[in-house]
DNA sequence: CGGAATCCGCTCGGATACTG
DNA sequence: CAGTATCCGAGCGGATTCCG
């Protein structure tokens, strides 16, 4: 039985690779796992990222249950963003990733140079 | 020292999750990590890949180290793929994702339904 | 067999402007 | 303050064709 269930595991776990993926969702993550924090604090703490990517990033994330919104009904309005404890257990289950990231940078910075160099010979034009 | 050095540290796991995020990267790195496998053979593994993907798929992996490339100049001819000890290392480091998606798949999937019918009750086009 | 080249649609993501 | 709406370019990814 632990057979057949690899792919459909490996499904899920692709799943969460593609949830997590794109450019901004495990900083925001990142961010919110101490404690609630107001949108235009984000906006400010991820420098780089557009109101647009922000808000889709966040519905995103708020949709499958890693944050949670609170909207406070005051004026000017205020709305702070949380990590839920299962996106802070995401986030520790990504310290295997960065320890594996950290211990081949340089192995995968050589390869590249090497790539690179061999490709360049034929590539004069 | 650990305090600096956290976010660089991000940035090169952040590295790595852009790497092997996209639709296919994971899954040649399996099908290549119990052994050789040639070109259409991984071609026909992974139902639904185009011609193009696999070809531009390989080359990252190759030029990141990940994957090596074996051509036997017979006729016609023959190529082989195997995923190096650093991608097999990679693919375990996986591991703990996986077994975050499987514990909290249900939480997750639960989680966009809630999401999806609050978002219907105000969009009755 | 193992690609490379081309075309083409789609989504990602940035910039800007407008609203309650 | 916290968005939404709109426009736009760049790149991903599929389908197909051509080549050694």
């Amino acid at each position: 039985m632990a057979e057949a269930a690899w792919d459909e595991d490996l499904c899920t776990m692709l799943d969460v690779l593609d949830r997590i993926s794109g450019k901004w969702a495990v900083s925001i993550l990142l961010r919110t796992s101490s404690g609630p924090v107001r949108f235009t604090e984000l906006e400010r703490s991820l420098r780089g990222i557009s109101r647009r990517m922000l808000t889709l990033n966040l519905r995103n994330l708020e949709r499958d249950g890693l944050i949670v919104r609170t909207v406070y009904p005051t004026v000017p309005p205020k709305v702070e963003y949380t990590a839920t404890e299962m996106a802070r257990e995401l986030y520790g289950s990504l310290a295997g990733l960065t320890s594996w990231a950290v211990r081949h940078r340089d192995t995968v910075a050589a390869a590249r140079e090497a790539y690179d160099q061999r490709r360049h010979i034929d590539v004069p034009p």
